[in-house]
RNA sequence: GGGGCGGUAGCUCAAUGGUAGAGCAUUGCCCUUUUAAGGCAAGGGUUCUGGGUUCGAGUCCCAGCCGCCUCACCA
């Protein structure tokens, strides 16, 4: 028998003691009159003469995380949802049967209690318990209860362990709930409604991703699920539904990382009669109340820096490739150069000349793509040099149309498009823009997407006709967006990796 | 997929190629205001798996599995 297997057996002959008391082993209810929390808001303040005056009394329930045992006596403490109270048990208090139960609760074990408050002298507001009831067993021991549960793989495959005994843990999972919250109080009081639109789709469109595919088989159709709720909540905008959000998963067929995980949660909004500028506008406000509600104040700390919520930089994504330019690579390209195929590509050729030498090991070479349409480049050496040294928050806009399929061109320059991205950490928060209403140009642009899958590019988006029919009713001038809401929650609880804010992230199974 | 690091008791971690240890947890005894309670004693190991080198492997070598980091991929 492991040992494992032991500490079980003797626990599961635990409970059979218990049941020889009389006593339910899995009882079905207990009412607590207080929460543990609200045994420390509500009588937190209070003095060890005043509580012993009035000895007000309290029933709770929790978990047992700590066990002082004194002879015909002891200490524990329970925990309740995310809060502790200390007990104390004598066995003049509990009586014999009582204290016979006592005797047998193991560190884990589910209790409730029933008694007065009073500090005891080192001070500690304390439930003099004087019943105990059993509610239910832990079979198995608890990690140690001062390192807590350290193993990372542990920690996301038993994340119920990970929230019992490691208190950050459970910290961040309040913050995502928070920021969830705060965000749709946001959109409702903007006069959004939050929508739900198709997981399962026969077209995975609206994003550059390679799916998932499953297959129904009443319909015999093959189905994708999504990768971007984008097409549909559009139709929705075409329908008259002037503004709407959805929060929910979307799935992406690719890598695995500390800032991908192959289901992510988007926030994905649309409001007629607006475009990207608006949006940008609107996003810092948005970014900012939500990381004050979340954290206290609009400053966060970020591993290595401090994220100042309060402001959103802005700069077009031209003017982010000449200010973040290594200097080793010879002067930055000019504006005009970028958007030009041949410029584009000569200064591309001359940075990857230094990517890949030993003073440019902090930039990667970018993919040199032949006959690439204006832009591409461009967005290329934006990614390379500038992503990631965008710490504070920062919009960048004005996207080369080529990577932007569903997005408005610019009236000035038409291989540009009212687009923008917004970073912080050095990660990709947000993308929007000014969206395309104009049927026949979608058609253009869905076909010179086709155009690029041809030519073996598997993410390159495919034809809608569906949504080209919706869009002939007239699409009115919209702006859409959408947030990661899993690198947004990354931020505003420290969070290095991704999968520390994913309840259960995607692991290969055991 | 490449590179780096790691996998030892339920948990957190030690251990020059030479008898696998500690703390917590567990078990027994003592203890009626402790709080990482304390004291005395005890039990608990396929050192990730499989090969190899060696008189002898947790330790060295090879292969594999799993994880983390990183690069690539992923707008």
């Amino acid at each position: 028998m492991s040992l494992d297997e032991s500490l079980a057996q003797q626990r599961r002959e635990k409970l059979e003691a218990i049941r020889q008391l009389g006593l339910a082993a899995y009882p079905h209810r207990f009412s607590f009159t207080h929460s543990a929390a609200q045994i420390a808001a509500q009588f937190g303040g209070e003095s060890a003469a005043a509580l012993e005056a009035a000895r007000p009394r309290v029933k709770v329930a929790g978990r047992l995380m700590a066990l002082r045992g004194h002879g015909k006596a002891g200490f524990a403490h329970l925990q309740q949802d995310g809060a502790r109270v200390q007990l104390y048990v004598r066995a003049d208090a509990v009586g014999e049967a009582g204290f016979a139960l006592w005797k047998l609760l193991d560190l884990g074990d589910l209790i409730g209690a029933d008694g007065y408050l009073f500090r005891t002298r080192t001070g500690e507001l304390t439930v003099h318990a004087e019943r105990l009831e059993f509610l239910a067993k832990d079979l198995l021991p608890l990690p140690e209860k001062w390192h807590g549960l350290q193993d990372v793989e542990a920690r996301y495959r038993q994340r119920y362990l990970d929230l019992t005994v490691n208190p950050p843990a459970r910290q961040v999972f309040v913050r995502r709930a928070r920021m969830m919250e705060t965000l749709r109080q946001a959109f409702a009081a903007r006069g959004y409604i939050e929508v739900e639109t198709p997981m399962m789709q026969p077209l995975a469109g609206g994003a550059a991703a390679r799916p998932f595919v499953t297959h129904h088989h009443t319909l015999d159709l093959p189905l994708y699920l999504r990768i971007a709720p984008e097409l549909y909540l559009k139709r929705l905008v075409i329908g008259g539904l002037d503004r709407v959000y959805e929060i929910n998963r979307n799935f992406r067929n690719e890598g695995i990382s500390t800032r991908h995980n192959p289901e992510f949660t988007m926030l994905e909004f649309y409001e007629a009669y607006s475009d990207y500028s608006v949006l940008m506008d609107w996003s810092r406000e948005l970014l900012a109340e939500t990381a004050a509600a979340v954290t206290g104040g609009t400053t966060v700390a970020y591993q290595t820096h401090e994220l100042d919520f309060s402001q959103l930089w802005r700069l077009t994504l031209r003017e982010a490739v000449r200010e973040y330019w290594p200097q080793q690579a010879g002067p930055a390209p000019l504006p005009h150069e970028l958007g030009d195929p041949a410029s584009e590509r000569s200064a591309a050729e001359r940075y990857n000349r230094i990517a890949s030498s030993a003073e440019g090991s902090r930039y990667r070479p970018v993919a040199i793509v032949p006959d690439a349409a204006p832009g591409v480049m461009a967005a290329a050496l934006f990614e390379a040099v500038a992503e990631e040294e965008l710490r504070q928050p920062t919009a960048i806009y004005d996207f080369p149309l080529a990577v932007s399929p569903l997005a408005k061109a610019k009236d000035d320059e038409p291989d540009w498009v009212e687009r923008f991205e917004i970073f912080a950490g050095g990660m990709e928060l947000a993308n929007g823009y000014s969206e395309l209403n104009d049927p026949v140009e979608q058609r253009r642009r869905f076909e010179m997407q086709m155009h690029q899958r041809e030519r073996g590019d598997t993410e390159a988006q495919v034809l809608d006709e569906d949504y080209l029919r919706a869009m002939q009713y007239g699409l009115p001038p919209t702006a859409g967006e959408g947030i990661g809401m899993d690198r947004f929650c990354m931020l505003l609880t420290n969070s290095a990796s991704i999968r520390d804010v994913i309840l259960f992230p995607l692991l290969r199974p055991e």
